[in-house]
DNA sequence: ATTAATAAACGTTTTATAAACGCTATAATA
DNA sequence: TATTATAGCGTTTATAAAACGTTTATTAAT
């Protein structure tokens, strides 16, 4: 790893920090999740011996904390700091890179097999950073249609989708994965995208738009051959005055 | 370490499990956390160089995993398996032990000041077990009035505590700080004890016996000088199917 | 036996929110 | 100026939450 990579401080060989990042395109409406080519080609031989994808990642250094990792992580790839991020779960079997490529790689990387990754999922919208002139030729993938993916990383992206699912029902998430302003159809794509279920379009917009934390631009929208729709944004602070005490049990 | 432990494998010197151990006592309506003490007398001196309490945890083993060191601790400290316990985060700031006495207790220890730990919070009933010839001295001490503790644990409990807080109110793990019997208005206690709220009993009462997964008994409470309440079980089956579906936005 | 004390358990009314549906309004474009 | 697609408003009904009052079953004391 240091021999390919100039780096400025020791890595921690055993800890590594991996991202999910969910990207929801507005056009498509479909929630997507960003990921690397994972490519060798063996001297020896004609095919590849490891051609899929996989998250991207990296390992800890001695002096940083994990969280600072996977800014650092989440820098590098998108050029964007200050992303939502969630740690949500640690991925430490033994066993975790046990198929036949896993092993090759690993080898030929010369990592350690018992790396321990740290888990985290970051929402962005897609059109937040351009794909073009990237060095790790990322590529965005429609979270149900993922290509052939390496290590355990199609375990890691389910159980991010599990928590994100969750998640996105209790706590104002979603604003992360739109602009800062956006239309309530917008809001609207952005949940049936991630929850898979369809939503009346009229109590869904009437429920939103009596939050006091959703306000209304003097805005609308502009390019578009319709009706353009009113922008909204989202007051972080307003919810967070809110919900300060509210504890309404929903089991 | 293996100067003291006579273990059998290696251990993993920069990976730990640390685990909050949340218990309910029913009599007292408290909200407890399981610590045990942190003592150290170094010889040059009369008072002890440290004392304090500190959650328990252990490093992982090369050939086991996270879940698996978890599960070891908790039988080591409690007797006990198949124990309810979430993952909720990792620490590992590089600074993690940073006061004094941290620092001598890491060196007497001989262990590495970059540890890395998971953190675990586990949920059981006070009375699932018992504390007496504890060889680790186990001590209940309510959540909000808390004895001096070592390394970041305060930090550790003040994440597991605010993480319990909310996942209480939308999935349904109180009932894994009772035993299998309940009454409604112990359920109701433990609510408030969590939450730190006052619930209208009527109401609270209303709501959950009317729910398919809250089951009746042919049972009442037993050695109460008061009218015997009926006794209720959960359903975890019941509760699963109803839930498989279900999405409320609530945000 | 009767009564007091205590918590369990049931009931009622009001208010708020969710669900299900019909309908109108506004813009670009042809 | 008509078309069309989506934005956006309105109404009614069903369900659930909130805020209360009342009754009942038990033990223990008189």
């Amino acid at each position: 790893m240091s021999t390919t990579l100039n780096i400025q401080a020791e890595i921690i060989p055993n800890i590594s920090v991996d991202c999910v990042i969910f990207g929801f395109d507005k056009n498509s409406k479909s929630l997507n999740v960003l990921l690397i080519e994972r490519f060798l080609k063996l001297e020896d031989s004609e095919v590849p011996a490891v051609n899929d994808y996989v998250l991207r990642g990296f390992h800890t250094f001695e002096n940083e904390t994990i969280d600072d990792t996977a800014n650092r992580v989440l820098k590098e790839l998108t050029g964007l700091e200050h992303l939502y991020k969630k740690q949500f779960k640690v991925f430490g079997d033994p066993n975790r890179l046990k198929n036949e490529k896993d092993i090759i790689w690993a080898e030929n990387e010369h990592f350690n097999r018992r790396t321990i990754t740290i888990a985290y999922y970051v929402l962005l919208p897609t059109d937040a950073f351009q794909l073009e002139n990237n060095p790790y030729k990322p590529k965005w993938f429609p979270v149900n249609q993922l290509p052939e993916l390496g290590f355990d990383h199609q375990k890691i992206i389910n159980e991010a989708y599990a928590d994100l699912k969750e998640k996105v029902l209790h706590k104002p998430i979603v604003f992360e994965l739109l602009a800062d302003k956006f239309t309530i159809k917008e809001l609207q794509d952005t949940f049936e995208a991630i929850l898979g279920v369809e939503i009346d379009n009229r109590n869904f917009r009437r429920k939103l738009i009596t939050k006091k934390y959703i306000i209304a631009l003097d805005e609308k929208q502009t390019g578009v051959s319709k009706k353009p729709s009113q922008l909204y944004m989202f007051s972080k602070d307003v919810y967070q005055k809110i919900y300060k005490e509210s504890y309404l049990i929903n089991i």
